[in-house]
Formats: structure tokens, sequence, C-alpha cells
DNA sequence: AATATAGTGTGTATTTGTTACACTATCGAA
DNA sequence: TTCGATAGTGTAACAAATACACACTATATT
């Protein structure tokens, strides 16, 4: 890290904790910068929002310079503006956190951007030291997707579009961070009646190949719509 | 409104949704504007933020400037950047809210800034017309409100110390917009535990005096730590 | 003094949701 | 065919939320 670097007018950023389900864990996208300050250091994507952009837009923007993907389900987080998160002057950050259909395809992205070296999916567990304040964000964005899934199906944007009821618990209990009962979960979801039994089956496994499971998109508006309490 | 206003560079407010509870209604406290834009409008409270102060500071300097008190509970609500938010340009603001204890003597509050005419309560249900998005800035912050009050006891933040359960039951329905049952109520929020009932009762009313109860802080903390389910 | 009003204060039955818990079925690989 | 691995299933006990009716107290009005 250097020290001399100029002194920037105030202006603000946006940062991005994009979530990704893969191999039963959370992970998260974390670019490996290629500029001052922090060059080398692991940090979440972001950039400064230009001035004829709206926030959300810089998002999109941003998500799509580094996943090469649109339509991403985000929401904003929190806004950081402590006067020492930036050696380079006071630079408030408007946190988003992003939720990713992870497939085998996505696994090695390469970020359409020279201010990143590379992006890598990092183990929510296991997360190496972070720039900025960085850290500080994904424990909030993580603390808030928690409380979320219990009010909100946003679960299902983590998971491909067929998935099976296990699955679906392994991710509750990566989020929560806590074993669930396997009856009473399934027990639970069914009941919600927002899933739509498929006549399918796993495939390719060397084992009993669990059935698959798609949303029903017209009852998960409405639930969605009600903000019910969903799951606990 | 003008003109031909000048074009500021791009910068940020912050601005104050600033709930307080009167005669069984959520009340909200703006200001009618002094300067352009939308002078002689009202607005939710709000400034600048300085070079030198965070975020939450310069919300705290004007919950100050508005209200003469300090230590008020507030949380940032979210941040709002659309590019026609704001005549004069791109600027985004940083709304919170805040819960404040109302008593008679917080009822007529003198803003010291030349910037606010004076300031108002206003019932949440009977809002006049507003400057910028401060409309939907508040909309938002009751939804934020309304689920927060659900798994939190931020709810005694808007009552005096001493209150009656049917005060604290007003408080609920006045949030949530719906009559709830008094004898389920009661039973509820005692089997919190987080109440301690006083020896006294209230006074000067013209028929039976209720008791008085107040906030078991030490109970109260380790609720809100777990940040349980805490009402529906 | 009688009456109306408004709020306090208590108990019980019903429904709904939560938890705990163990075995059989199926598939692929060896 | 056997083994290893995971899928898939039901019931009972308990806790929590809801619905519901009536008696008591204090004051104001007439």
């Amino acid at each position: 890290m250097q020290s001399n670097l100029p002194h920037l007018q105030s202006t603000f950023t946006t940062d991005c904790v994009i979530f990704g389900f893969q191999e039963g864990e959370l992970k998260v996208l974390l670019i490996e910068r290629n500029e001052y300050p922090f060059k080398g250091w692991w940090a979440l994507p972001g950039f400064f929002v230009e001035q004829n952009e709206t926030i959300d837009d810089a998002v999109k923007r941003i998500l799509h310079e580094h996943t090469g993907l649109r339509g991403i389900y985000m929401e904003q987080l929190y806004t950081f503006g402590d006067l020492k998160r930036h050696p380079q002057g006071r630079i408030i950050t408007v946190a988003y956190y992003a939720l990713l259909r992870l497939d085998d395809l996505k696994s090695h992205l390469e970020p359409q951007t020279d201010y990143a070296k590379q992006a890598v999916w990092h183990p929510l567990n296991d997360l190496p030291e972070l720039a900025f304040d960085h850290r500080h964000i994904i424990d909030k964005s993580i603390l808030k997707v928690r409380r979320k899934i219990s009010y909100s199906p946003i679960a299902f944007e983590l998971l491909p579009e067929k998935f099976t009821l296990t699955q679906l618990q392994q991710l509750y209990e990566a989020i929560w961070g806590r074993k669930l009962d396997k009856r009473n979960f399934r027990k639970k979801m069914l009941n919600y009646d927002i899933l739509k039994e498929l006549p399918e089956f796993q495939r390719g496994v060397s084992y009993r190949a669990a059935r698959l499971y798609k949303l029903d998109k017209r009852k998960y508006a409405k639930v969605f719509q009600n903000e019910l309490t969903f799951a606990r």
C-alpha cells in the first residue's frame, strides 16, 4: 500500500458482495486488485459511480464487468462512510449484495476490466484478508441474507432452476450455519406450496437419485408479496 | 420552485424520518423549507454531509439542530440516488429514521437553523405534499419500522420511560395499522419477561388508572442481542 | 344517587406450528 | 450380490398463537 496518493475530492463508490452456492457451501466472489491503493489485495468488486448513472445501474454495470452476466438478483445493503475507510480521502461506498446461480460454467470468471487481475470464488468461511473495510461489509451482508431468507424466498436465487430438496436444505444450513432436521425441513417447504414437483430425477449420482423440484413462480410471487414469515 | 438554479457538483446529503408517538398515533417531524429549491414546501429534516464528519455524525447533528436533543435512537434506512431526485443535479441522500420519545415539552420544537422556517409534527396518516422524493423515503421507512418491531424491541424508544400496556399496544397497532387482541397482546408481552411492573399507576385520568411498566434493561439487552422473533 | 362510559384485568379451549426421532428404498460401484 | 451412500417417509408430544366473555374500577353527567 502506498502512502503519497493523491487526495480525491469527495465522491462515492459502490461495492458488491456476490454470493454463490457450490458444493454445499456459500462462496463470495473476490477480485485481486490491480491498482493502488491495496494493489495485489483481495477485495470486493466495486468502482466509482458515474455522474450520469443511478447507483443501481452502477452495480449492474460492475456485476456485468466481473461476471459477464446480467439480470442478477441484487439488493442494497448499507452505506459506509467512515472517514478513514479509504486511504485517499473520504469516499462513501454504497454496498450491495447479489445472489448468483452458480454452475460449472461460472466457476471461473474472467473480469472484463483491467482494474482486477482475477476474480475468484472464496468460501465464506475461509476468506483472505481484505482491502478497505470489505471484511466488515461481508459480515454485515451475511447477517442481512440470514435474516432475509426467513421471510422471503430469496434462497432460490442461489440454486439452479431444477434442484433437489437436499440442495435447498444444504443452502439454508450454509446460510444459517446450523443443521436442520430433514423431515421437518421437507414438511415445511412442501407445505408452503411454492415448489413444483418435476417428473425428473438427478442423473449420474452413485446413489439413489433424488427428485428434482422447481419454483412455482405464480405461487412464489404470492408468498413474496405478503412477505410472510417463511422459514425458521 | 425556481428553474435556473446553479448546478451543484456531485455531493450527498442525509435526510431523517423522525417518528414520534402521541395521542395514539404515529407522527413524523417535517420542516417548512426556507431555501430554494422547494422553498415553502414541507420536507424531511436533512442537509449536506460535511467533508470531515461521518454520515452518522451528520445525522446526529441534524437531529440536534431540529429537535435540540441528543442520544436519539436512529438507524440507517436506505440510500437514494436517482438522477432526477434533486433539481440541482445528482445528489445522493443517505436516509435514516429516528425514534423519539415525545412528551408535551417536545411537541413544539424550534429548529436551530435558518434553513427551516418551522418544524411541525404531522400525523403519518395525513401528510402534506412533500419536497423531492421525501414521500417515498417515508413510505420506505414505515415499512422498515413495521418489520423491525417484529424482531426487535425498538418500539420502546417511542414510549416514555413509564408506560401502560395499553399505550404499548396502541403503538403496535399504529405501526402495524391493525387492531390487536388485548388479552393476547398482554399475555405475550408479559411472557417475554422484559417489562418491570412498577408499584405506580397513571394519574389524572378520568377512569380506572392503569398500572405503569418500564423496560427491564438487563433482560431487554438479552432479547435484543438474540434478535429473536419478538412479536407478530 | 343513578347511569353511562371507557378502560383495566383475568381464564380457557382450540388451532397451529415446532420439535424429536428411525427405518426402508434406491442407485451405482466394486 | 453386497456395500456404501443418499433419498424418502410419519407420528406423537409439546409449545405458541389465537379466539373469545365477562367482571371490575374510576370518573363524568344527569
